[in-house]
RNA sequence: AGAGGAGUGGCAGAGUGGUCGAAUGCGGCGGUCUUGAAAACCGUUGUACCGCAAGGUACCGGGGGUUCGAAUCCCUCCUCCUCUGCCA
């Protein structure tokens, strides 16, 4: 969430900002977040020069008890019940401030980095880049849904039978291509110097406010309600939340972690023609990377993340472009968004398959995310994160944009991880 | 899952109702001494909020309660350890 310091004394910038993502009412929800805390504040100074009083009293009951001077001390006790009352009522309606406080900045999505379009939808976004060609493919060329059928690799029957629909079962080479793609990203991953953790997928619920799923996106999360916790949409939950409440030293920046984990998404209400087959799945394998950094360096960081992430699509021989989303498309507590798209050549559309965003300070100050700087000042760190990728699309342009008459060529880098070059 | 024990500052570890934000040791930082270092000695060393400041308030696993006053007593939840049970 924002901060109310960074509201107040940015206010123009803060409102022009949430603007360009359509914010209804920015304006009247930042005056009353600024309304609020003054109120908080001024609740605060009551309580505690009412508290302040009230502790005199007890310490100088203290003497009296100590000096055995009973009568004087019972005097004074009546003092205090009076200042008790007026204590509780005012800590009260402090709590009603905090609290208000609290849920309207949650509501209120991250400012977007000046470099970000305005824009509504996903059309306004901004082509960054494209790369690579877009293949043409021979005659009776299949998208990935019946090609997965013609080679057996990934049942989405079976998966029904079992959990239901949107949870395939991979099969044969089609799970052997997604152990090469995983132990592919990772090992990739690490050879950019990322450190590789492997997180609960569970997680409760203050990992999930940490991060931002909740309370914006609740209904989007497996819930196993028995014990309050919740299946990740993303491991950029359990590893962002390992630095929850940490007060970094600035020396231990750059930080980056990688960890493979499966995801789960609800995808409530959205499914439709375009997500046929792989293209939305509630269970999928996903590799990511987050990164915490210095403030100074996160947009630096959020290049070399970009880079990076192209790296393994040039790599996996996948022609692709880069996205810079508009204010209305982006995630809500982003600040910017790149959204890489490879182009699945029989479904002749692009598919996103990695989102790399700098949440600037808007996680750290939820996950109260710190670090200790040079100067002995704490100040909230910067998280990012990106997929780096995200299996099943990957896996949909692979088999589309490289089928052949004798079959479905593999990427060269992934043939050591799989041990067969066609499908 | 059952029985018992325990959760205190970066770490270790005192503290069972008032003078305790908390002894002491280690570690960290600064200094004295030294050509330099070690040792020794001196000082310093939690976080958040309010306040121009002086200063104030809160925090001893989380939440609630008793009391004029709680690290200390009570309730509850969580976590860890030991034993038993179960099990990849």
């Amino acid at each position: 969430m924002l901060l109310v310091n960074t509201i107040r004394d940015h206010f123009e910038t803060v409102l022009e900002g949430l603007q360009k993502r359509n914010f209804p009412h920015a304006e009247a929800t930042l005056h009353q977040v600024l309304e609020l805390d003054k109120s908080r504040k001024e609740t605060q100074t009551q309580r505690d020069n009412l508290q302040a009083e009230a502790n005199a009293i007890s310490k100088e009951i203290g003497m009296l008890m100590r000096e055995g001077k009973k009568e004087e001390a019972e005097k004074i006790k009546s003092r205090t019940s009076e200042i008790k009352e007026q204590v509780k009522s005012l800590e009260e309606t402090y709590n009603n401030y905090e609290e208000d406080l609290k849920q309207l900045l949650y509501s209120i999505p991250n400012v977007p980095h000046s470099s970000v379009p305005s824009g509504k939808s996903a059309e306004d976004n901004e082509i960054v880049l494209e790369y690579g060609e877009i293949p043409k493919l021979p005659e009776g060329s299949l998208p990935h849904w019946d090609l997965i059928k013609q080679y057996d690799i990934i049942d989405f029957d079976l998966g029904v039978k079992i959990a239901g629909a949107g949870f395939p079962v991979y099969k044969g080479r089609g799970a052997r291509l997604q152990r090469a793609l995983i132990n592919f990203f990772l090992d990739e991953a690490l050879k950019a110097g990322y450190y590789e953790v492997q997180p609960p997928i569970l997680v409760n619920e203050e990992s999930g406010y940490g991060t931002g799923q909740l309370p914006d996106k609740e209904g989007q999360m497996y819930e196993a309600a028995a014990d309050s916790l919740y299946l990740i949409p993303t491991a950029e939950v359990p590893i962002t939340n390992m630095y929850r409440d940490v007060i970094l030293n600035e020396v231990d920046f750059p930080i980056k972690n990688v960890g493979h984990t499966p995801c789960f998404r609800r995808e409530a209400g959205s499914w439709g023609a375009h997500v046929r087959g792989l293209n939305r799945l509630h269970q999928f394998d996903k590799v990511e990377i987050v990164h915490v950094s210095h403030p100074d360096q996160s947009y630096e960081a959020l290049e070399e993340m970009s880079i990076y992430v192209q790296g393994l699509l040039k790599k996996l021989e996948l022609p692709y472009r880069v996205l810079r989303l508009c204010g209305g498309d982006m995630g809500f507590t982003s600040a910017l968004t790149y959204d890489m798209e490879v182009y699945s050549a029989a479904q002749e559309r692009w598919l996103e398959v990695s989102s790399v965003s700098n949440f600037e300070a808007y996680q750290a100050n939820r996950l109260k995310l710190r670090y200790r700087g040079e100067d002995k000042k704490i100040q909230l760190a910067h998280t990012l994160n990106g997929s780096a990728l995200a299996l099943p699309r990957i896996v949909a342009a692979i088999l589309e944009n490289n089928q052949t008459e004798e079959g479905i060529r593999m990427p060269k880098v992934l043939i050591p991880y799989l041990g067969f070059d066609l499908l």
